[in-house]
DNA sequence: GGCATTTAGTTAGCATTGCTAACTGTTAGC
DNA sequence: GCTAACAGTTAGCAATGCTAACTAAATGCC
């Protein structure tokens, strides 16, 4: 199971490249619940101001969710007036989603709070990690879009 | 507070780097659930196999999480047989904790699953990519030392 | 020596988020 | 119109995070 096919990358970077993504999100998360809504709730209301309204199976889709937890976060956020739904009218089973001005303004506030916490953790990086990073959001876009 | 402050990286390829390891990350979960062990599991295991025995306010410091959870999280290894622990000679307080065999087995197994999976999600990249990464993981590193 | 304080870890109880299985209601197909 | 498929919800479980309150051991001060 360990065969050592060709591989293209050194494990060591990539090992941690993997453990500091995760680090790096850990501490992210407490900056998001410090803007008093936390990691699922930010990223989901991210899809549907980025993306506008959806259906609850989309929004399961795109937050690689079941729709169960889905429905149940979208609830919760109904009840915090961040989120709007109603029927669609072509199709009563369907409910159409959309963040409501103030589920807007929350996820611009968060958005804010998280942007400048990360704009502190690369604040002492050269213009060569910069442009590095730049590369590798691009390979990490690429590879990302085929199922892992 | 969104006070434009002088930022040297784009704030684009921030938000991308972001919402790209929250995605790779979703993607390893289900490869460590599939190798018979979650994340914070794997990454504890990690920890205690790499570092060496620690007690549970030194793993839980190095995990990000507070001494409970750890405490709970040791408890539910334990009982698997994946790691053991004694109260240290010079303070019947502490606990070492260290990886057993089976524990150190499964860690690698799991290890290589990930590393298989992130193999092939880097596996198009091209030699500068791979370059690119490596110098983003050191910076990371160097951001990640001080608290977010 | 003995008692108060600090420190390490645990226990109890809560919230969030993920899942599967089973259910309700709507649409589509024959 | 009846059946099959589909959208979403409800119920119930497991894992992981937390805080508050507890136990037990070490330290410090008299």
């Amino acid at each position: 199971m360990s065969t050592p096919r060709k591989r293209a990358a050194p494990a060591p970077a990539i090992e941690r490249f993997h453990h500091l993504a995760i680090r790096m999100l850990r501490g992210l998360r407490a900056v998001d619940e410090a803007a008093g809504f936390s990691g699922p709730r930010a990223s989901a209301l991210s899809v549907l101001v980025i993306r506008g309204p959806q259906c609850l199976r989309e929004l399961a889709a795109a937050e690689g969710v079941k729709p169960p937890t889905m429905s149940r976060l979208v609830k919760a956020m109904q009840a915090e007036g961040l989120v709007r739904s109603q029927s669609a009218r072509h199709d009563q089973r369907e409910i159409r989603i959309g963040a409501s001005a103030k589920g807007r303004a929350l996820m611009m506030r968060g958005r804010a709070r998280r942007l400048d916490a990360l704009g502190k953790l690369f604040h002492g990086a050269s213009a060569d990690e910069i442009a590095a990073l730049e590369t590798v959001v691009e390979a990490l876009d690429r590879a990302l879009a085929r199922p892992l």
